[in-house]
DNA sequence: TTTATTTACGAAAGCGGTTTCGTAATAACC
DNA sequence: GGTTATTACGAAACCGCTTTCGTAAATAAA
């Protein structure tokens, strides 16, 4: 309970206030006793810098927030593990924020931001997101912002994304190979570019295949994965019953599987499957599950680093980029051989 | 770029800093029209309070510390849902911390929590966790923690875990009376009590049953996915191959499968399998996986709980307690009908 | 030896809030 | 009408550390 501060570990040592933080930062102007006495006195009465108050002075906190949809996905997870990985290693702290795909939450938590809690922030907004005046307002308060795979294309700072569009034209053209006429898209959001570049793809694909689009090609999947599962079993159910999906998000993976076992619908045999998705099991479901896995690790990584670079920076603004990190395509037994 | 600080609102309002502080924080002395135009004012130009000057100010940051060996693991991933739940709810932000079973990490963490970064801790150790002065020292100085999952008993605090030793029992129970008589245990660490819970639950099944134990029956898989594999495999291989698996830890599961399809060694014909798993892909694998399931969410939400309930204090320490919520035994098809 | 540098340290002013305490002005009391 | 409570606000200390700036002592240059 004794919390020691440089006020009381200057007085046991006889020595000013400053010269025990300078000592302690290892100033060049401190001489190596001192700074040698300095810090065998700090190890012994186990100081520890009050972090308020250093990040007070030095008007940074050595920390970066995290802002994300969702923890349990795959892709995010990993994703942080690529941020911390590199955080970690420039002595950066990372606080990880949920929106659970709520735009309120999300315009919250940026508007927090600007208190200077955090000193730059990854951000892959929610499903919601289409205002982009609490990201602006962060970014003039001088916060170095980086998005990455849920980005908003208008704002003018370094995106890290994945081949969103090809992946999905490349998934849906296979489909089609595989003899799928009527090919259903999962999607999440249709605000989102990620998600429209996904669509995109999904669309072409077809279009470059002559295959004729209609509305009831795509699903707009909620955030509830009961009314999800629902909505997807009613479609199913349908005269116009789908023999292929591409699930845009790992989840709706799931969600297939699961209604279709409901309608004991068969895999691939009546309805192929293809889905976005990083998780590890895919190809231990049954049957195996043909993905587009993206980079989440890598991605998670290069934001990271951008971030930091722009925070060694004097002006710590980042540049307008567009980092593609290559998703892979990966097949297995939920389409067709 | 334009930071506005609280000594900015006072000289624009002709007030002083002391009164707008009071205002903005809805202090009783100050009037009612007063409080209208400081925030009035405060909207207008954008104020948002510095957070580290007013924690410097009142002490804390309204800031927990979350740390856990890795969060690409369901039942971590569903516990932070737990936590955050509560935490947004009371005000309070979370900062997530990554050991990845490293109990040099935990320690630097645990230090650093000592600055005042945090004001409270939700810990749930590393593989490697013996020693426990970097949670005493932390505790000393006042800063409350919860374990929640991987606890350590000798530590005088609350504790939030699961019926690991019963559910072990359970699962054990079950391999037995469907036929198996070799039956493996994965472990991930023996010097964890959660992990020898398990062992334990494992090792009293088999002798209430009446089967002898070797020291063949039970595997220590290091944290690495590669040479896990190859472990196993090689026991697989062996001629005292076992004909039932227990995996203590979620992603053992998908090493098992991957394993046995390699050998191809059929589950559950050859090999039955049971894992503990909060996995949403258990009921899609091939073969369904049997698995236990903590209650990861509400373990989360309940640690949580209790430790907003100890900040709420004056004296923010946690009472001894041990809280043991219920996991469930969901039988599929790896394990015979 | 004198002057110019360098070295090692301390005093004090922030950083941007919170909080204690004092005090006019107004309201309530007998 | 004089005294006591309230109310509403400001001055200033403080939270604990950083950083600028000044200076005495030690060293180097002339």
């Amino acid at each position: 309970m004794n919390k020691i501060t440089i006020s009381m570990l200057a007085k046991e040592l006889r020595l000013s206030i400053s010269t025990v933080s300078k000592a302690i930062n290892d100033s060049h102007e401190i001489s190596p006793q001192t700074k040698l006495r300095v810090n065998k006195m700090a190890k012994e009465l186990n100081y520890v810098p009050n972090h308020f108050a250093s990040s007070l002075g030095t008007g940074n906190g050595k920390t970066i927030g995290v802002v994300i949809p969702e923890v349990v996905d795959s892709f995010f997870a990993q994703a942080i593990n690529g941020i911390e990985a590199v955080a970690v290693e420039k002595g950066y702290h990372v606080m990880i924020y949920l929106t659970h795909e709520s735009f309120e939450k999300e315009k919250m938590i940026l508007k927090d931001f600007e208190s200077g809690r955090v000193d730059g922030v990854l951000l892959s907004v929610s499903r919601e997101t289409i205002q982009t005046t609490h990201i602006v307002d962060l970014m003039k308060k001088g916060v170095p912002l980086v998005f990455f795979d849920r980005v908003i294309n208008e704002i003018f700072t370094t995106k890290i994304t994945t081949n969103d569009y090809e992946m999905a034209y490349q998934a849906t053209t296979y489909l089609i190979k595989k003899g799928c006429k009527k090919i259903l898209f999962l999607s999440f959001s249709n605000l989102l570019s990620i998600s429209n570049k996904r669509l995109n793809g999904f669309k072409d694909a077809q279009k470059d295949q002559g295959i004729k689009l209609n509305n009831q090609n795509v699903l707009l999947f909620k955030n509830d994965p009961k009314k999800d599962y629902q909505l997807l079993k009613n479609h199913l159910n349908s005269r116009n019953q789908a023999d292929g999906i591409l699930a845009s998000v790992e989840k709706f993976g799931f969600t297939i599987y699961q209604a279709c076992e409901a309608l004991r619908l068969r895999i691939p045999e009546d309805v192929q499957v293809i889905s976005f998705s990083n998780h590890d099991a895919a190809s231990f479901m049954n049957p195996p599950l043909t993905t587009v896995s993206q980079p989440a690790f890598e991605m998670g990584k290069t934001a990271a680093t951008i971030l930091m670079k722009a925070l060694g920076r004097k002006n710590a603004a980042t540049d307008e980029d567009n980092i593609i990190l290559p998703s892979t395509f990966a097949v297995r037994k939920s389409t067709r051989v």
